[in-house]
RNA sequence: GCGCCUGUAGCUCAGUAGGAUAGAGCAUCGGACUUCUAAUCCGGUUGUCGCAGGUUCGAUUCCUGCCAGGCGCGCCA
């Protein structure tokens, strides 16, 4: 279920309401709408509304309000589902739920515990999800952090609605640039520079600058017999190895370290290794969509709707970085995968058009390939950017956020914000512990609510189930107007995982938690003269609590207990 | 020059398969601790939705043209 149950519930009324007016003879229907409502921004609106009369005017040929009274007739009828039904000009119909449907909710979150909000909206599909995809040049910043959490945010969303998900890192580990790697590392050690004090000494432009290089010079070092260390081209290839699987595995460490796990890392090299890159382009040239002009081989992407052509090999031989990744996605689609979803970072949008073009070529939907572009991040400190510069190799890696806010903070804040937009991160704001740091205001919902629940059983109360609570005492607007959040929560989850758009689900929970702090404060929930109350409450808010692990597990952030 | 993204309250941002009087947090001002965690809550203030046209019953949302900011436009990866 994609929906909550009341929503469920008054999509499948509205459903019969239509029906019925067309065999009666009242719409004509030849085209049948999309019954879609949403949640008035007014109370006094009613609980849910409907434009579908509003749309259906123009192809019934008669005035909205006519048929939205049409509607509103057979509506009428549910009568265990709605209080009342209200028509309002020019053509709303207004739906105020009966109270005790309300409580449903409550049953069903108890009932589906920890997969409440999960649906088969994309059942059966297999998806692969590669991002973060950090050159192993150096140790990942907090931007590549920032499509790292985004990545396997959406890999969870995608995995709650159903899908057969993959996770993969694809490592760019052939050309020029680990052979510059491994220049960089020769250049340290020939260089007098491996003594401290010469470490910050800058190597000339195009050169990896990082002080992790002497590093990994130095390991370099012990782990080679001193004949081999002549500046020669083989040494170069010798140390950009090295180099690459130390940097790749200090990056794959920072990566479980923030809780992101690939189901597979996809070295390029093997693409040429089993011959993967030569196949693809021989399928591709079949089918007269590779040509050689001046030497170079092209793929025909401008008919596609590219710029131009791009050239896959080159007149020296050579295959580019693009006939690796026509390879590397055909490879993908063969391997079963239906959609392929990219994160990248922003600057690599230039990109797309000729990734689309080849999904043409492939002979795949252009919607079989998605990419979610992800801005930069600014960090902040007292109000003012955290200067950041990759020129001098003194930018900010993801460990040090890690160190600094912890991987729940990071997290959190890395998808507070829709991604393709850039992203202001406070390092002072992420370590507050108080009502204005998000992250710590949602967890803190969580674990007060866990907190009552040791009172109360301090108390011999225990939750109990609803079954065994009277709901309909929970009459205050604060606890309906909780209910109600609860309710859109598989909603929320559907819509964040079919744009690709995580962001929602930090949002929500910050809204349910506010619901709850605020409910929190003006009632008291365990109140030792007024058991059957207290009960209820506690079947309420452990449903908040469920639905609050349930989107933070989402967002890969823990639950807490206690704070 | 061409392309992509962004432009909503003082700040940071939600909201856009078109819907009713545009929202939140922060900031600011004023309140609430013999209390289940005050690690929290309550109230007040805040708008030419970048500008100009168009589509329509209706546009912050769709289309066109401008303006501003960011990013990208290699036989680099």
């Amino acid at each position: 279920m994609s929906e909550g149950i009341i929503s469920a519930a008054v999509t499948s009324a509205l459903h019969k309401a239509l029906c019925k007016a067309q065999t009666d003879g009242q719409l004509r229907l030849a085209v049948w709408p999309s019954l879609v409502f949403d949640i008035p921004k007014r109370a006094e609106w009613g609980d849910l509304s409907t434009t579908v009369a509003l749309g259906l005017a123009k192809r019934e040929k008669r005035a909205p309000r006519e048929i939205a009274d049409v509607i509103a007739s057979h509506l009428q009828w549910e009568t265990d589902l709605f209080d009342h039904v209200n028509v309002v000009p020019p053509g709303y119909i207004n739906l105020t739920i009966k109270r005790d449907q309300w409580f449903r909710v409550l049953t069903e979150i108890e009932r589906q515990g920890i997969v409440y909000g999960d649906s088969t909206v994309r059942a059966g599909q297999k998806v692969l999800i590669e991002f973060v995809s950090a050159n192993p040049t150096g140790p990942l910043h907090v931007g590549h952090g920032r499509g790292a959490a985004v990545g396997d945010a959406i890999a969870n969303l995608l995995t709650r609605t159903g899908a057969d998900v993959a996770r993969e890192y694809y490592v760019n580990d052939v050309g020029t640039q680990v052979e510059t790697l491994g220049k960089s590392v020769l250049m340290r050690m020939t260089q007098p520079s491996l003594e401290p004090e010469c470490k910050d000494v800058p190597l000339p432009e195009g050169f990896y600058q990082g002080k992790y290089i002497s590093d990994i010079a130095m390991a370099f070092v012990k782990s080679r017999s001193p004949t081999t260390m002549k500046s020669s081209e083989g040494a170069a290839i010798e140390a950009g190895q090295f180099a690459k699987d130390v940097l790749l595995q200090e990056i794959l460490e920072d990566l479980r370290e923030f809780n992101v796990h690939f189901d597979k890392v996809f070295e390029e090299h093997t693409l040429y290794d089993n011959g993967v890159v030569a196949d693809a382009l021989n399928v591709l040239r079949a089918k007269e969509y590779v040509y050689t002009l001046e030497e170079a081989d092209w793929l025909a992407t401008s008919r596609w709707g590219d710029d131009k052509d791009r050239v896959v090999r080159r007149a020296n031989g050579q295959y580019t970085y693009f006939a690796s990744d026509i390879a590397y996605h055909t490879h993908k689609f063969n391997r079963g995968f239906q959609q392929l979803i990219n994160i990248w970072g922003a600057d690599h949008h230039g990109y797309v058009p000729r990734m689309k073009a080849m999904m043409h070529a492939l002979g795949h939907l252009e919607d079989s390939f998605q990419v979610s572009l992800v801005q930069l991040v600014r960090l902040v400190r007292g109000g003012k950017p955290v200067a950041m510069s990759t020129r001098s190799g003194e930018f900010v890696t993801l460990r040090e956020v890690i160190d600094e806010v912890g991987v729940d903070a990071a997290r959190f804040f890395f998808l507070m914000r829709r991604c393709d937009t850039p992203l202001d991160f406070d390092l002072d704001l992420a370590q507050k512990k108080s009502n204005e740091n998000p992250v710590f205001y949602v967890q803190y919902a969580h674990a007060r609510i866990a907190s009552l629940f040791r009172m109360a059983q301090e108390q011999g109360i225990n939750v109990p189930s609803s079954s065994d609570a009277n709901l309909t005492l929970l009459g205050v607007q604060e606890e309906l107007a909780m209910v109600k959040k609860l309710e859109e929560y598989p909603e929320v989850i559907s819509e964040s995982a079919r744009c690709l758009e995580p962001h929602r689900v930090a949002y929500y929970l910050q809204d349910l938690a506010g619901l709850f702090h605020s409910y929190y404060y003006k009632h008291r929930i365990l109140q030792a003269d007024a058991l059957a109350l207290t009960l209820s409450r506690l079947v309420l808010i452990r449903a908040v609590q469920t639905v609050v692990r349930n989107g933070l597990i989402v967002l890969g952030v823990s639950a807490p207990e206690t704070m």
